[in-house]
DNA sequence: CGGGACATTGACGGCACTCAAGGGGAGTGG
DNA sequence: CCACTCCCCTTGAGTGCCGTCAATGTCCCG
């Protein structure tokens, strides 16, 4: 089930990858899950807070997340910084860097953080002999893209509680459709990534999400952030959450 | 040159294409030409302020920009609205609503605008028969992803002046790329679109753009925003254009 | 000539920023 | 076991950026 490579880490194989289970991914022919599981070449294992892929970097590799979460981010030269998305089991990392020549911005791990690693020279098979998979591809890119667009009207066109409420609950759920959630887990982001996230100082996000927790829709744990009332929030934020559909994965 | 079709409209015939010779665009193969031509059904050409998609259709359509300006935006229950981006010559659009169903944005047409027409149910030949194609497609979406992450860096972390510079250098280099400007072109915007752009509002951003027009970077007219020093917009907003950024190594 | 679209400007209030100080928990070293 | 440090959360005070309201001017068009 887990054969150890010769550097002693253990690897999950393709055909028994936990994910292709969840119900939130759509399901692998024979033939693609065989050229996916060659066109993997190695797992990573990073701790939390490590930079997984650093803006101005070339990198030779493409990433699938297999556990934990992550963030992408870009900064300023003066330091600031935003948050631009996070990243979860399923998602795929580093298709800028592989595609565009060098990665725009920068990713680092929340939690500690497994990832598939691919070679991106056999892209071009990917392309020539798998357009299934290839379509798979375009489709998570316009998926990014969509959740790029719903961020960008939160962060400019919603208040601060909406922002805050919306964020919370958009982790909340994407997390929960692959089980990154259950029971009581909490979101694991301090109130700076919040804050660099929504695009506020660090004390108003403080202020911000203290209303959230007075009216008992999150609470503020040690570890992270804690859901009470998704549906609350997602009330305060005026959002109607998108139908659940199932989604590829690569 | 322009053959007449039954509705009277002419249509430019991809081998002519007026876009292709353009050095900001890959030359395409024979093949890939001939694929494109049978895969554009026809020209579609709308005015100036109409709604060429709209969020929550199902457009069975795929479209390329031919000639003129439009914009992505999104908007909220109550009316307010935010602009994802600008769209130019080149640009794909509509392929959200082919790839994942439903158009979860709109696009209006910023000046007088022709597009290509695509058919969707063709896109499955241009994976399986096309793989460079199909590679371009993932390109696109990646490279709109990077602009859409600009984009959240402007409008969380930077300030209303530089976001200001920010977004009119950004539409003039890409306008100029695609020749959309020539000479003393104006960007065919109102103050009320930039506002909606930068998430500012349409007062504030007025109070704004006088200080760039005071500065002597812009000048406003009424047929919108006349760039008169793009390297003093690009200063202003703290943008070092891609090629110029220092970067790290290992 | 009236109406609509757009730019402009002033007044005023509030949301969000910076500065500053303090508390609690975890990890480290004496 | 207790200081010490670091990180994170919390709260108050004061400032200012930016929002809303309101009024005016210009141009175009019916």
């Amino acid at each position: 089930m887990s054969p150890k490579k010769p550097n002693g880490i253990s690897t999950t194989p393709c055909q028994h990858c936990p994910l292709r289970d969840l119900p939130h991914f759509r399901d692998f022919s024979s033939p693609e899950l065989d050229f996916v599981s060659r066109f993997k070449t190695g797992e990573l294992a990073v701790e939390s807070g490590s930079v997984i892929l650093m803006e101005g970097s070339h990198s030779a590799h493409l990433y699938t997340v297999l556990h934990g979460w992550a963030f992408r981010y870009k900064t300023l030269e003066d330091g600031r910084r935003q948050i631009l998305n996070y990243v979860m089991p399923g998602d795929l990392v580093g298709l800028q860097g592989t595609v565009m020549g060098e990665m725009q911005h920068s990713v680092e791990a929340l939690s500690p953080v497994t990832l598939c690693v691919f070679e991106r020279s056999r892209l071009n098979n990917l392309f020539t002999d798998h357009p299934t998979l290839a379509y798979d591809l375009t489709w998570i890119a316009a998926s990014e893209e969509r959740m790029l667009d719903n961020h960008l009207l939160s962060i400019g066109r919603r208040t601060a509680l909406e922002r805050a409420a919306y964020l919370i609950a958009f982790l909340y759920s994407k997390a929960k459709a692959v089980n990154l959630i259950q029971g009581q887990t909490p979101i694991p982001v301090t109130q700076q990534h919040v804050a660099d996230t929504l695009g506020l100082s660090i004390v108003h996000t403080n202020k911000t999400l203290r209303k959230l927790v007075d009216r008992d829709l999150i609470r503020w744990t040690d570890k992270g952030c804690l859901v009470l009332d998704n549906d609350g929030l997602s009330h305060v934020a005026g959002w109607q959450s998108d139908e659940k559909r199932q989604r590829p994965f690569i």
